[in-house]
DNA sequence: GCGGATTTGTACGTATGTATG
DNA sequence: GCATACATACGTACAAATCCG
């Protein structure tokens, strides 16, 4: 859930909370994160808040997005 | 098998590798290519994707399909 | 010619992602 | 934030035509 408290865009907490995320190693490789409908739910947010989210992610090589398929974590 | 980290379309990809396969002569004119089960196998791809790949190569003009027959090499 | 196996054709339903209003 | 429409992809099931022992 976002801090509707915390200053910080929620775009950018829910980027930061996701990034955490994989680098605990909650996801795999071979699989795509949780679709935009999930995270949204997950997080109490809109679905274009989450999109922005992994928009940020993506510009800091952290994900890659297949089309249709889903969000993947960038490999290297 | 298809990349699923690629962001091309799978029956892009599918198509491709079909019609490279072709060009490197490994069917011949007189017998069908392998059916769309087998394609599904060997790719690791749902019928349906097979069909939408054989479908870009008709519309392409590198194979031509006859009902209940088989996918065959387009001739000239 | 018979009957089963094979192959393509068709039709659903589900999930996801994209695009627009 | 919500609704709508469409495309891609998967899975399942069955129909129809063909092939082959």
């Amino acid at each position: 859930m976002v801090d509707k408290r915390d200053p910080t865009l929620f775009s950018e907490q829910v980027a930061r909370s996701i990034e955490r995320d994989i680098r605990d190693g909650k996801y795999d490789l071979e699989n795509p994160l949780p679709s935009e409908v999930a995270l949204q739910a997950t997080y109490g947010v809109a679905r274009g808040t989450v999109r922005a989210a992994l928009a940020l992610l993506r510009e800091r090589g952290v994900v890659e997005t297949m089309p249709f398929r889903g969000t993947f974590i960038a490999r290297k």
